[in-house]
DNA sequence: AGCAAATATGTTAGCGCTAACATATGGCCA
DNA sequence: TGGCCATATGTTAGCGCTAACATATTTGCT
């Protein structure tokens, strides 16, 4: 087979050695680095650093650089890059599903954050199930982030595998546990069904529901609140069910699951805002007076919840900070710093309005 | 058959004339095609084909090309493989903002319909101004997608520029225009606004106001109903707005303008759903009859609007079918077709419920 | 059997960019 | 003047993959 042929130069002596000769494939890129190279006169790793390390090339230089690349219209290609550098400059971040305000809020503040570093976030949905997550993981790693969030910490053995082999940081959001892939920003759902339980307690409630959706955080906080209420001698405890992206519907359908299983007063705690405003709808429209026969409580203060009428008591959990400490431990990760405390935990806050 | 060693191994006959000799920079992709190719014992163009065409692979081969990528646990680099094909697989999808619910359900439609095709959307967030814009086109462009959706038909030259400079189908949504970029699907915000405007008058309405969020749509549907409200004899018009990204406080402030400016009775027709729930609730914290004293007259139809109590007038704009039509528009484009009309008006429907 | 067409696989040369070296160029001091 | 360091720029060789062609190998048909 051939010798060599590319670097021994000159030497035509080749005794057409080539036999095949595809057709280049050029001249599609619009404009790359070295037409901008050629204009400002330099070569083009010049110009690759002008663009990334511009502290490393002379200012005189840099100034023709930016002008070449105005001129041209140039934008730089990262997919090359990111293949040469092996820094896609991308991050992944998985929620269960966008059209959940609550997550699609967090992670715009995550963007956010990131951005200001060079980042740009790549948004997948993994559905409410672990199963439906390993199929997007693969999808998303192919692109090869820099590094990764995901909603919640429970993952498939398999989903595991395949992000502890791509060897980038992960964050893991929305919970709390010792065992994080890497890091892990959150709170305690366990703590948190307690904290509500005392306040269910401290209020004098005496009949308890729970109006929860089908979703392994919700079950998680439902159960310890219902723990300690019978610790606290509340044994009245009425418990309905919804399907997992839940709605204003689902709030009133289980609202009036709720009323036909014969709870008729009481406080009814759900798992997230939008569901218990499902829930206060569905009282209204029956002309159950909120709180005096029904009181309702949510979760999440979501940025409606001050705005219901009555207004929603619930409990906060601060989306901006998350998804701003989820970001910053990343990118500390990344710089391949180690953290004092791979988990964080951003706590929450009962927040007394007007429906308990 | 194959007297293994593909590459071009042996002959280290060399004459070390390699004057300088980099460090290599490998063995950092965990797994690549090449490692696969080695167990299945084939070239690596045949796994790649195995992966992109795999019609084109003896069926017996692409069994063992499946067995081996499943033993090595390959995920496939598309940074790599987007930079030697031109086909990054990549759609950008650019709304206004992605908790907007309205945004995200029709992207997250477009998306499902472009995941079965192999595309994954890379979603980014332009802001509700021209301006804005901008900044977010150039990122996301150095990604080299494939095509790239738009929200809305005005854009700055700039954008307009480096849009078509890119040389990608572009679909624009949630508008209608007779110059597209390439394709438009969406519908007439001024067939939208008349339409309105004659339900208004044929239910016999005579004080009309109007809360729209300051958006250009909003503003163009507000124009064209007061002009036809006009028209049909109703001049009595207030008009409140409230700044863009619109939520149920802002629903609630702006119906408390209303009534602070002397609005007393007659219907609202608010530039979003959210918008309406907000005016709504305000009238039920002070008592007003809904719909006998102020009806209410939504926009969207979001899933939440046959859901409040009363249930939601409102004109639905069918946000599955627009991410579909888009992904399609897009991926027809893609395939180089070009389409019989490229401005597909989805139009809309008045959706009567309770409110009015 | 003989040969063209279809099928299956391989070889080569990049895609556009950047890491890692290599090489100027200039300043400073003895 | 020479030696040394710092700064600025260039050269080379890939990153991991696939298009385009080349080369088997099999099939179909007369």
């Amino acid at each position: 087979m051939s010798e060599a042929s590319r670097t021994s130069t000159s030497n035509r002596e080749e005794p057409k050695a080539t036999p095949r000769k595809p057709a280049a494939r050029r001249g599609l890129d619009s404009v790359t680095l070295e037409d901008v190279a050629r204009l400002a006169d330099v070569s083009t790793i010049t110009v690759s650093r002008a663009l990334n390390h511009p502290d490393k090339v002379a200012k005189s230089t840099l100034e023709r650089v930016t002008r070449a690349i105005e001129q041209t219209g140039y934008v730089p290609n990262m997919l090359a890059g990111g293949l040469a550098s092996r820094r896609s400059r991308l991050i992944a971040a998985l929620v269960p599903a966008m059209t959940n305000s609550v997550y699609a809020e967090t992670i715009h503040y995550f963007s956010e954050a990131l951005k200001s570093s060079g980042y740009q976030v790549m948004l997948g949905e993994c559905g409410y199930t672990e199963e439906s997550e390993h199929e997007i993981v693969s999808t998303v790693l192919s692109r090869r982030p820099d590094g990764i969030l995901l909603t919640g910490v429970k993952h498939t053995l398999e989903c595991r595998r395949q992000i502890m082999a791509a060897h980038i940081p992960v964050v893991e959001t929305w919970d709390l546990t010792t065992t994080p892939l890497d890091v892990a920003v959150g709170f305690s759902h366990e703590r948190l069904g307690e904290a509500v339980a005392d306040y269910i307690a401290s209020k004098g409630y005496k009949r308890v529901a729970s109006l929860s959706a089908n979703d392994r955080r919700a079950r998680l906080r439902e159960k310890s609140m219902r723990e300690q209420l019978k610790r606290r001698g509340i044994a009245d405890f009425t418990s309905a069910s919804v399907p997992a992206p839940t709605d204003m519907r689902r709030g009133r359908d289980g609202m009036s699951d709720l009323l036909r299983r014969g709870f008729k007063r009481g406080i009814v705690v759900c798992s997230s805002d939008t569901l218990a405003h499902g829930a206060m709808i569905e009282c209204q429209s029956r002309g159950i007076a909120i709180p005096a026969t029904v009181a309702i409580f949510g979760f999440g203060d979501q940025s409606f919840a001050p705005d219901t009428f009555p207004a929603l008591s619930t409990v906060r959990i601060d989306r901006p900070v998350m998804g701003r400490l989820a970001a910053e431990a990343l990118l500390k990760r990344i710089d391949a710093e180690t953290l004092d405390d791979p988990v964080i935990d951003l706590g929450f806050e009962i927040i007394e309005r007007e429906t308990t």
